[in-house]
DNA sequence: CTGAAAGCGCTTACAG
DNA sequence: CTGAAAGCGCTTACAG
């Protein structure tokens, strides 16, 4: 029964202090080259594998990361955490994982748990509940700790914390305007229990030119009946979906109708996964670069892990990009 | 500045040793309810929160259990790692995820920061070059450490762990039966990078009938020319698409080009998302219950650690799940 | 160049 | 019921 080999055994079989050890395998130039040669020789074939709670215990962090998602089932979420999850094994960081599911109790419960871990920083984009309900003690707690916050995506005004974030407002507004420009007079927007600030962008691009905006609530289904009758009185010929599933759903009740895409109606969405993009006709979307949000937000927190950022938050806010497919129309010109 | 309370500071404020300190946090029966609730009070005031890099220094454990899956963008995987999370979550367990990208090196680097954290125990979906090239050394290693490994849905023949899978390979066959029943006579399997296993199922449905198979590769773009050849000539009238994903982009073509689904052509896929149910017509599939394969693969794990299960490897089959929507043709009797 | 010693923050026999 | 002491496995001043 083998156990896990320590410095303290290496230290015997080779007759020398624990601390020359330590020091040769941590290539302190204090030691002879012969000597660290020798340690390193012996630590390989007794297969030493260094336990970082000791390590972690003196140094005072873990280089761990906490994230905290609300799931993982959104592919917003999932390429966020692809962008965070290589950028951090890059830094060689290791990535602890808790999801909310919206859920204020269990993103406490996790927050809690990344504490104790002594993390040395924290990913998040909020749980609606939290933003909600504007309880941020768990977070705020954090700060008092030194440890810390980046939000991805979602944003937190009541603490004072780095964020990212997209220009998906003024992107949302561009590809409205360009639906009017490509001949769409009735544009709907879908509307799911994400998106909240993607109606804004909506509403500001309709206002802008005197039209009336129309919000359809979409909770896991929407309503068909009201739709196909609005396609077949002919008073919709454009929506902006607020998720991509959504759109995939919306389109392909369209083309079962006997509906055309675009020539009826233009679909634009939100984030771009190859789902969409192998759709026939190929979805119109505003990707919303997850992966860079993440990539970002590591950057971001190490920078601030390094003292490389001046005191008070910073926001970055990338630039979201619309994608233009087959499921809209060419603008005129 | 505020630094973590330590029990040490607890100590010197109420003029009590270390060790009653700790033993009171703990809930020791040895002192008195006085004493306890004096310090758990003293505690919540100062914001004690426990260090685990110590307590498992002590212990030998880390209340962590690694996760190593190929990707996230796959539903299949994130919705695995939403039931392991929850289940890991439940028992108050912590989750350390690392990706693979189905490369042996990134799956490599992520076991050997695991081991190095003493993860109490390792789930994991092996890398398709990890199966393809039996290199599996890393992961023997942690035989040797004791860490317990269950593999999820993907099995290691070379390694003597317990693995969670389905009986897929069955259920594909049942399911082309059922739809050469409902009067199918040329079905197709569409086949990616992934779904090597699923193949055998149809093909074994295929053989029993004496039927010819027919695979068409596909790899992020499949050959639309060769599909819509097969739809006009009427040669084809059944597919069994190898993921949801290739499933909805093969049903948008076929939308596209004014066939109808299942009239003209049956699709069936694998796993089962939102995404599918709400697709117009609602997609067929084998659920492949990624979410309680992770469950399952928590429970075995702790059951493995606890010493509840026989020396030796278990095999959990689950039953996957034939979900028999709208893009199948109803099975005439 | 090598080693003895202290200490990171906790837990747990052991003594009183 | 409370406390002194040892120790988990490591790192790092400090001494030689």
């Amino acid at each position: 029964m083998q156990r896990k080999t320590t410095l303290k055994e290496l230290s015997k079989s080779l007759n020398l202090s624990i601390s020359t050890i330590s020091k040769a395998l941590n290539n302190s130039p204090e030691i002879s080259k012969a000597t660290v040669e020798k340690v390193k020789r012996s630590a390989a074939l007794h297969n030493y594998i260094p336990n970082f709670a000791a390590r972690n215990l003196k140094a005072g962090n873990s280089g761990t990361i906490g994230i905290v998602l609300p799931t993982m089932s959104n592919p917003f979420f999932s390429s966020a955490f692809e962008g965070i999850e290589a950028a951090l094994m890059k830094r060689g960081y290791k990535s602890l994982v808790f999801l909310s599911h919206e859920s204020l109790d269990l993103e406490r419960t996790g927050i809690q748990k990344l504490v104790e871990t002594q993390i040395d920083g924290l990913i998040i984009s909020p749980a609606h509940e939290t933003i909600n309900s504007k309880s941020i003690q768990h977070l705020t707690q954090l700060k008092s700790l030194h440890i810390p916050i980046v939000t991805l995506d979602r944003t937190l005004h009541e603490i004072a914390c780095d964020s990212i974030t997209t220009d998906e407002e003024l992107k949302a507004e561009i590809a409205i305007s360009n639906m009017q420009k490509s001949g769409c007079k009735n544009i709907i927007f879908l509307s799911g229990t994400i998106g909240a600030t993607r109606k804004t962008g909506y509403k500001q691009a309709l206002k802008s030119v005197g039209q009336v905006t129309r919000i359809m609530e979409y909770h896991s289904d929407f309503p068909k009946d009201e739709l196909l009758e609005m396609l077949l009185a002919k008073s919709i010929d454009g929506i902006m979906a607020c998720s991509e599933h959504c759109a995939i759903q919306v389109m392909s009740f369209i083309l079962q109708n006997g509906f055309s895409i675009p020539q009826d109606v233009s679909v634009i969405s939100y984030h771009n996964s190859s789902i969409g993009q192998s759709f026939w006709p190929a979805l119109s979307t505003i990707d919303l670069k997850p992966e860079e949000q993440g990539n970002l937000a590591v950057q971001t927190l190490f920078d601030r892990i390094n003292g490389l950022l001046p005191s008070g938050k910073i926001n970055y806010q990338l630039d979201s990009e619309i994608i233009q497919r087959s499921s809209t129309k060419p603008i005129r010109s």
